[in-house]
DNA sequence: CAAGGTCTGGCAGCAAGCTGCCATCCGGCC
DNA sequence: GGCCGGATGGCAGCTTGCTGCCAGACCTTG
């Protein structure tokens, strides 16, 4: 047996509305999406669609899932409507990873791409061929899954560590003793222990154990 | 402007590799791959197809990436697979979420996408629109780069930690000291300390900073 | 029942970590 | 010069973490 699906391409967001819009107002109970920054997205047509949707369905019944990169967090107007868009009952994400592409997945069973922006118009490809729209799920799924709430994302303790914090992480990191790593980075245990300290201050963590976890969390 | 693109979609492998197995010889630079395990995507000409061009093109030159779901690593044989498979020169990954379809990117252009195993035999699609496959493999790489390496599975300390195990690591990552977590899971202070003394040898940490780096590292 | 094993908890002692206090040193600044 | 704030290091004392040793509880095996 062999069967051939279409899909469909259309180039401009004017176009994917007269095309698709329709398409979006079908939401029934998932949607998901995946994208560099929530300013890539901004068809606010759909958007208020969407949120109409999630109100209307109530919360548990109806499930938005918005996946960024680490980019979504660069500005705070974008960090404000990410936090926006999480009290309206939506699940916020960053991914460790680009996402130069846009991809969003309708109810488990239509897949819209978007492709990079172009001086004639974003191209857009719709499809509902089924075996598609499971792969690109499972992918985003894997993605998502392997992402952290943006929340967990904005403390921003990392940028304050300067060049000595580092040097005393990887000293902990290490393994080695206070007295062991005061030596080796030319400091007296008192001080050595002291930027110990002040680190796990800036970690916010009550124990050396909590410290190791936030700073794998950080990136070491 | 709207076109339509064609994908094909065909049942089985026999069908599969009479449709689309000319595609397998044709890699010429990148051939990445993403499924639950190994096992499902059994095809011995393709994979012999892309081994020789690996070879052919030598190192550096062509790109093999392979993406697997942890049950990957459940049995020896398949575990005793990966490692030749990444012996050959791929790269081998472990995403820690499940990978129910498998999907297969070959050299940027074209996309391969496989449906779950059916009586009537599986469902594969194939298709080289350009906007499904740059939005696939975005995915794809959003899910490889939060992935890592098989080989940071393999020592197999996670497998280790029973729920006991599990508890003692939730109450060091509170911060609690060690006197309120063992009240806390009502055991002694010193048995507690030998939990944590067995997680740390489990975690070949030297000290408890290191465990929680470690900790953080295998997920928590 | 006895003998052996594993798991547990108490005790003790040591090692490691934490911090308050104070003396010191090294800038900048009036 | 004198003064000051900040960073450093030594000291002391406390808390916390770590472990060896032993005794008791429990289970399995003979």
């Amino acid at each position: 047996m062999e069967t051939t699906d279409r899909i469909i391409t259309v180039r401009g967001e004017d176009e994917l509305v007269a095309r698709a819009g329709h398409l979006f107002a079908s939401v029934r109970e998932d949607f998901a999406c995946a994208a560099r920054d929530p300013d890539t997205w901004s068809q606010p047509a759909a958007q208020a669609a969407v949120r109409d949707r999630m109100r209307a369905a109530g919360p548990g019944r109806f499930e938005v899932r918005k996946l960024f990169s680490p980019s979504a967090l660069a500005d705070e107007p974008t960090r404000a409507h990410l936090r926006e868009v999480s009290a309206a009952g939506a699940r916020v994400r960053i991914s460790a990873a680009p996402l130069p592409h846009e991809t969003i997945v309708i109810d488990r069973r239509l897949v819209i791409l978007a492709g990079p922006a172009a001086p004639a118009g974003r191209e857009y490809t719709v499809t509902s061929s089924p075996s598609l729209v499971a792969g690109v799920l499972s992918l985003f799924e894997a993605a998502w899954e392997t992402s952290r709430d943006f929340t967990s994302w904005l403390p921003g303790d990392l940028p304050h560590l300067d060049g000595d914090a580092r040097a005393v992480l990887r000293a902990l990191a290490s393994g080695a003793t206070d007295e062991t790593a005061s030596r080796r980075l030319g400091l007296s245990l008192r001080t050595y222990r002291r930027r110990v300290a002040d680190l796990m201050t800036a970690l916010q963590a009550d124990s050396r154990f909590q410290a190791g976890l936030r700073a794998a969390d950080f990136g070491l």
